[in-house]
RNA sequence: UGGGGGAUCGUCUAACGGUAGGACGACGGGUUCUGGUUCCGUUAAUCCAGGUUCGAAUCCUGGUCCCUCAGCCA
């Protein structure tokens, strides 16, 4: 594949062209640890760890910047730290946090009060709202604002021990109660909290803000670009300042780019974090979820995740990228790596007349169409059959191409059958199919030339197990869940049939020794991976990691809507 | 009616004054023991109005629309 190009990537080679940073590319990716990684940080991975790939002697590091105690913990470090190695990026132990420069980020606001630059302010957080001042209308200085350096500095020890209570004081930068930029309207860059942090434990009662953090932690670890979403592009005049104001030696270049909407889901730690909490999936993991580990629970590989970030660009512009795209990346990889194997979800059972009682043959059916390196498995048929419900009609259309009264048709691999007859139960309901099939089409061609129109999957009643297969959906039943103007509520669009459980669906046995996380395709109907959590060998439960394009479905459809 | 950004096929994204290209989707067809794959083809875009220029998606002027900022979250 050509190497990415973006508008980023070509500031980064003009840096280096140009000899800025002694063309040293150093960027990072820096995740709060207060919910699991989804889509949109994969983008970001990708970003910033591909840039660092892509040049010579390039570094990128995780850094968890851990700067809110209510937040975070080390179960959410724990996981972003797997998905980012599940990933496939070398992280080469360049693992920091943002905590671990508490003393220095201390240091450094001991230096800004020195400087006159910051000051402690004792209004509460309303009133600084109000002092604030609106996006029209300028704001007014605190007035603690003039508080004499000695003070600042008697009173910031305050703080710092523990001895002043939350919301009664915080440390601001001294920058301009006028500024059209409400981020430098004398900004909050450390409020007292209370809390052990899951790392320092009850060492701080102070905690530096966002802003006062991020630029200091990226200029410590000699960023050179520093990657961020849109939101933070009214910030990058607070991050210039600081680091000017600080006489940083390192400044990196802080440079946006659009964030990433999918269609039919949400992006947003907070929108995922109350589908968990609130039960609508089963966890940050849950196969339905945008999350990096509920896609890979859902069978997505991690080349695939990669091939779509490299396809959906990097830009300022807002978008949202179709599902589509993602779905067309596992589909092009899964085609090419994943056995086929047959599997009936919704059994209907069809017997063979004239095929003898008690007779079992094991045919040897090759794991691949045409690569005969991904070898053979033994497959049993017998009198007995399960084929998928609507692989049968009794009253088909025109184009119908499968099994019906009278037709004959391809089990795949297999014979060709006809269908004589139709036993119906108590209910009306289809009890069994009866048919007839030619010994002379063994193997699935007919010596006589014949051809049949269609071909379907199947398994032998006897030999056939028995497992969960869970079918996913699309979470959201409309495109754009987070469109403000359309959705008040985006939980009104969850997609009641996101999830729709198969108790015993019908599996050739060969699945029996399915290993967690083995993908498959399940001939005619799609790509299934066996549960990472819930599967066991001996007793596989699969998840339809995502169907196979249907044209007769689509068909149907537009009948329907003719 | 403050500031900061953005507007190119349905969607995502190129083109950096010189043929508006690619991918996904959609549609049509060939091949096929998966209505899959594959192959071929079609569809379809520069927000608007002026200006500069031999030539404008690109430069200038003026509009329009969209996103974003008033956490002691990040």
């Amino acid at each position: 594949m050509a190497a990415p190009s973006d508008f980023i990537r070509n500031i980064i080679k003009e840096d280096v062209e140009s000899g800025k940073n002694n063309g040293a590319v150093i960027t990072r990716f820096p995740p709060e640890p207060n919910g699991y990684l989804h889509m949109g940080h994969a983008k970001s991975i990708c970003l910033n760890f591909g840039i660092a790939e892509e040049n010579r002697d390039g570094i990128c590091n995780l850094r968890f910047d851990d700067t809110n105690p209510a937040k975070e913990n080390a179960e959410y470090v724990e996981a972003i730290k797997s998905d980012v190695k599940w990933l496939g990026f070398d992280l080469k132990d360049r693992i920091y946090y943002a905590s671990d420069y508490f003393d220095k980020l201390y240091e450094c606001a001991i230096k800004l009060i020195k400087k006159d630059k910051a000051y402690v302010c004792n209004l509460n957080s309303e009133q600084i709202r109000e002092y604030r001042g609106t996006l029209t209308a300028p704001g007014k200085n605190s007035p603690y604002r003039n508080r004499s350096i000695e003070e600042n500095l008697a009173l910031f020890e305050l703080m710092k021990n523990g001895e002043i209570k939350e919301g009664e004081a915080v440390l601001r930068a001294k920058i301009d109660m006028n500024s059209p930029n409400l981020n430098m309207r004398d900004p909050v860059i450390y409020r007292i909290k209370h809390e052990p942090h899951y790392r320092t434990g009850k060492r701080w009662h102070i905690y530096p803000m966002y802003d006062f953090t991020h630029c200091l932690s990226d200029s410590f670890e000699n960023i050179t670009h520093s990657l961020c979403t849109l939101e933070f592009e009214d910030h990058r005049p607070l991050y210039d300042w600081l680091l000017d104001e600080l006489k940083a030696v390192r400044h990196p270049k802080q440079i946006e780019f659009a964030r990433l909407n999918l269609t039919y889901t949400v992006l947003s730690k907070r929108k995922l974090n109350m589908l968990v909490a609130d039960n609508f999936v089963s966890g940050w993991d849950d196969p339905r979820m945008p999350t990096i580990s509920g896609i890979r629970r859902r069978g997505y590989t991690s080349a695939s995740i990669k091939d779509f970030c490299a396809r959906i660009g990097v830009a300022k512009r807002d978008s949202v990228v179709d599902l589509a795209l993602l779905e067309h990346c596992i589909r092009e990889e899964l085609n090419n790596t994943a056995k086929r194997v047959m599997a009936v979800i919704n059994p209907i059972k069809v017997l063979i007349d004239n095929y003898p009682e008690e007779k079992i043959e094991y045919f040897d059916f090759p794991y691949h169409p045409i690569d005969e390196a991904f070898g053979f498995r033994k497959v049993p048929f017998s009198k007995e059959l399960y084929i998928e419900r609507e692989d049968f009609m009794e009253n088909p259309p025109k184009k119908f191409f499968r099994l019906a009264p009278g037709k004959e048709v391809r089990l795949r691999y297999a014979y060709f059958i006809k269908c004589e007859d139709v036993v119906y139960d108590a209910n009306g309901e289809i009890k069994e199919i009866h048919c007839v099939y030619d010994p002379k089409t063994y193997g699935g061609s007919a010596l006589d030339g014949r051809k049949v129109k269609g071909t379907i999957h199947w398994v032998s009643a006897k030999h056939a197990i028995s497992a969960e297969v869970r079918l996913y959906n699309n979470l959201f039943t409309t495109p754009n869940p987070e469109d403000k103007k359309s959705i008040t509520d985006f939980r009104d669009c969850i997609n009641p049939n996101s999830l729709v459980i198969v108790e015993s669906a019908k599996l050739e046995p060969s699945l029996a020794s399915a290993l967690p996380e083995e993908k498959y395709q399940f001939e005619r109907l799609g790509y299934f991976c066996a549960d990472l959590a819930d599967s066991k060998e001996g007793a596989p439960v699969f998840n339809r990691t995502a169907p196979l394009k249907d044209t007769w479905a689509k068909i149907q459809k537009q009948r329907l809507n003719s």
